[in-house]
DNA sequence: CTTGCAATAT
DNA sequence: GATATTGCAA
């Protein structure tokens, strides 16, 4: 009963579709002030110039960025994304951090893919095509604060090797592969199942366009592109949200500001605003599900260790 | 240099 | 057990 609307995710696309108008303010606005308020972080106090309490994670309250171009959709040539702008900042994403704090022999919690967050992943790969679907223009899509390529990467295999075993358990008529069936088949692997299960695959992951179509980015337009072409491999902090993981006291009720008369177009979305220029590239998934924001926690764990848990708020 | 993938480590 | 990390090959 709830995977139903996902079943037809697809074609529900061009209705959850933002329109230009949804994506515009998003380019600028990442953070509105009721998000900023919500989670108790007010742009009024600006922690003192004193870093120390945090690396590179400062709440959201980004000053004003950019002038937000015209801004709908850039070039964003679907057909090959290619276009490498923006970007300065790398070269002290690391080096940066470790100014205030020793980075040096820091470890980032473990990431836990949630299943928003990987639905975030899903979508993005979806989006680029699976030529493009790599792990660092994946990343960038996303545009998840705090994600790296690594994490990406890693995940991306085992996804990839979960929609193998699906190819050769479903059948081979897509007639199951449209959409939600791709996420009941068969479980060769509750381990990798579990995860990936929760979340649509596009009917063009289990395999190319048998037809005459080979799959392809169809209309979505934003397509990010903003690679960055650093020579700098330095590991970034992961600091994801932090500003929000300090306050664990904000409920899931982040999403009270897009104003979703019908509860049905919000954009909540947390983009790594830590240090990197604001300009991400306007190209936010989409937002299904009424209220659910990526929100980060780091707890413990296993034993000591710190996970990151980007939990959403509403559920999908 | 980035990616993909197997194995391995935490 | 889920992720990260590493090593190697394209």
């Amino acid at each position: 009963m709830r995977e139903d609307d996902e079943s037809n995710w697809f074609s529900r696309w061009e209705e959850e579709l933002p329109s230009p108008e949804e994506l515009m303010p998003l380019s600028q606005t990442l953070i509105t002030p009721d998000l900023a308020l919500a989670f108790d972080i007010s742009h009024q106090h600006p922690p003192p110039p004193h870093s120390q309490s945090q690396p590179q994670l400062q709440p959201p309250h980004t000053p004003p960025p950019p002038p937000p171009p015209p801004n709908s959709l850039p070039p964003a040539t679907p057909t090959h994304p290619n276009s490498s702008a923006d970007f300065a900042d790398s070269a002290d994403l690391g080096s940066g951090a470790a100014g205030d704090e020793p980075a040096r022999t820091l470890k980032r919690p473990r990431l836990v893919w949630t299943p928003q967050l990987h639905k975030r992943f899903v979508d993005a790969v979806a989006h680029l095509g699976i030529k493009n679907a790599v792990p660092k223009t994946i990343m960038q899509l996303m545009s998840v604060d705090g994600l790296t390529r690594e994490n990406v990467a890693s995940h991306l295999q085992k996804y990839r090797l979960y929609l193998k075993r699906m190819q050769g358990l479903s059948g081979g008529s897509a007639g199951g592969a449209g959409g939600g069936a791709a996420g009941l088949a068969a479980s060769a692997d509750p381990a990798t199942d579990h995860l990936f299960a929760s979340s649509p695959v596009p009917a063009h992951f289990l395999h190319p366009h048998p037809g005459g179509r080979p799959n392809s980015e169809h209309f979505l337009p934003f397509v990010p592109v903003a690679l960055q072409q650093h020579h700098h491999h330095q590991q970034q902090q992961q600091q994801i949200a932090a500003a929000v993981a300090a306050h664990p006291q904000y409920h899931r009720q982040v999403g009270h500001f897009g104003s979703p008369p019908n509860g049905q177009l919000e954009h909540p979305f947390l983009a790594r605003q830590s240090s990197q220029p604001v300009h991400r590239m306007g190209a936010p998934l989409h937002n299904s599900v009424p209220g659910y924001v990526e929100d980060l926690e780091s707890a413990n764990a296993t034993g000591g260790r710190k996970v990151l848990t980007l939990f959403p708020t509403g559920d999908d």
